[in-house]
DNA sequence: CACGTGAATATTGTATACGATTGGCGGTTG
DNA sequence: CAACCGCCAATCGTATACAATATTCACGTG
């Protein structure tokens, strides 16, 4: 067993039309509006009106937000519905400081691990990433960035912490488009994943550790700052 | 017919005070089958077998596994069914390798916001703890030890760090039984609880730190251990 | 005029019924 | 004799229908 992760990199994030029940594929679509902004933190999800839009019954709309749940996108509370979460400003330097103490750490088991394939699939990564921001696409944003640090990570052979980074990372994902469409943070970042990938490849995987906590650091107080200015955040 | 556990519990699930739906209550009574082993790693959950013994429909049913699902205690595979999810020793590893990571540095933080109520609190569990060691009611422990450490980290100011840790101590508890009942890693265990009250009050928060850490990082290599001789672990 | 109280309404929670998918079994065939 | 194919039973997934609960608003009362 201990399957829980792994999987999800290849079939989950595979395709749109790949689902085997239709709770599962609203539960995707949710989640990628919730992800994209489309869904504001605060909004109320009824269940009548996402199964007439859906075209389906109430119960795989249900079923889809105890999924939602399980990953913190969404809060039920009985009898009064689901509505969509937003991280404090304390949850966000939590997730980040959560994110130095552990993805430094785990890059030192993985980095000597990474094979030639794995470097060529995260220099791709870096490469769609720099080009979608280039393009301003800000959507991909997030799963790019996420794929690629879980990538570093796959091979430190410590599952239970490579979903809880998963988890962080998509949690930094929706307050992270705010920073990205604001500063000028992003060049610097696609600096530091190149310098982090040359540095793993060349076996320095201290000083890529180090990178990489930096990275995460600034990244946080950046993103910190920035929420801290426009007070609106829920 | 061949098992009626509702018999059990006087009162029915639906009438369960403490739960104001249905699929909840169902949810906590399977978690805790599952975390007093009465479920073991393996098993699978039928839901129309829940469903006439607990004498509701399937549909809440259905929903108490979904909220199984995101602890962690089953994994349900679409039109296959739960099967209740078991740790491997590198999950275990991890998660108290986590554990270590983590709870030292929250401490350091939460330690000197304890107040005298806190302590009083710790205190009367760390009592209610040994006692229950004493008569031998394992059942218990995983409880008291997990209301325990959260506790002394509760006033870190990082709710979602303490989310985590919440996961990994439920996660610790199951295998931990078997440890509890077979070393006798028991009185020690109690005397560093007691230690690190002391030094937390004495507000050697540092030394209080350090100590956690050693506290996890046995128990820990002592459930490993353990874990690898009885090989049986699924 | 403020405020508690009650019924009406909207929304969620659960039961029942039907359809869809999976896995196994027996028959057939090379 | 082994392997393949189609049928059947078991189980899960979803739709529809009903019940329970929270919210709203009008109403009467102090």
């Amino acid at each position: 067993m201990a399957v829980t992760a792994q999987e999800r990199g290849t079939r989950s994030v595979a395709g749109g039309l790949g689902h085997r029940t239709v709770s599962a594929a609203v539960a995707e679509a949710l989640r990628q509006r919730i992800l994209s902004g489309a869904l504001a933190p605060g909004v109320q999800l009824r269940q009548d009106a996402l199964a007439e839009e859906f075209g389906i019954s109430r119960i795989p709309i249900r079923e889809a937000l105890l999924q939602l749940e399980a990953g913190g996108l969404v809060k039920i509370v009985p009898h009064r519905g689901a509505v969509v979460t937003g991280l404090s400003v304390e949850e966000i330097e939590d997730v980040f400081q959560l994110r130095v103490s552990l993805e430094p750490q785990l890059l030192i088991l993985s980095a000597r691990h990474l094979t030639p394939e794995d470097f060529a699939e995260l220099r791709s990564l870096r490469d769609e990433y720099s080009t979608a921001l280039k393009a301003g696409t800000v959507e991909t944003w997030g799963e790019l960035n996420r794929r690629f640090h879980l990538g570093l990570l796959r091979h430190a052979g410590r599952p239970r912490s490579l979903a809880i980074i998963a988890g962080l990372l998509q949690d930094c994902d929706r307050p992270t488009r705010l920073q990205l469409s604001v500063t000028g943070d992003v060049a610097r970042a696609d600096m530091e994943h190149t310098a982090i990938l040359d540095l793993c490849e060349a076996g320095e995987v201290v000083a890529a550790a180090n990178l990489l906590r930096i990275h995460v650091e600034h990244a946080g107080r950046s993103l910190v700052e920035i929420y801290r200015k426009s007070a609106a955040a829920v």
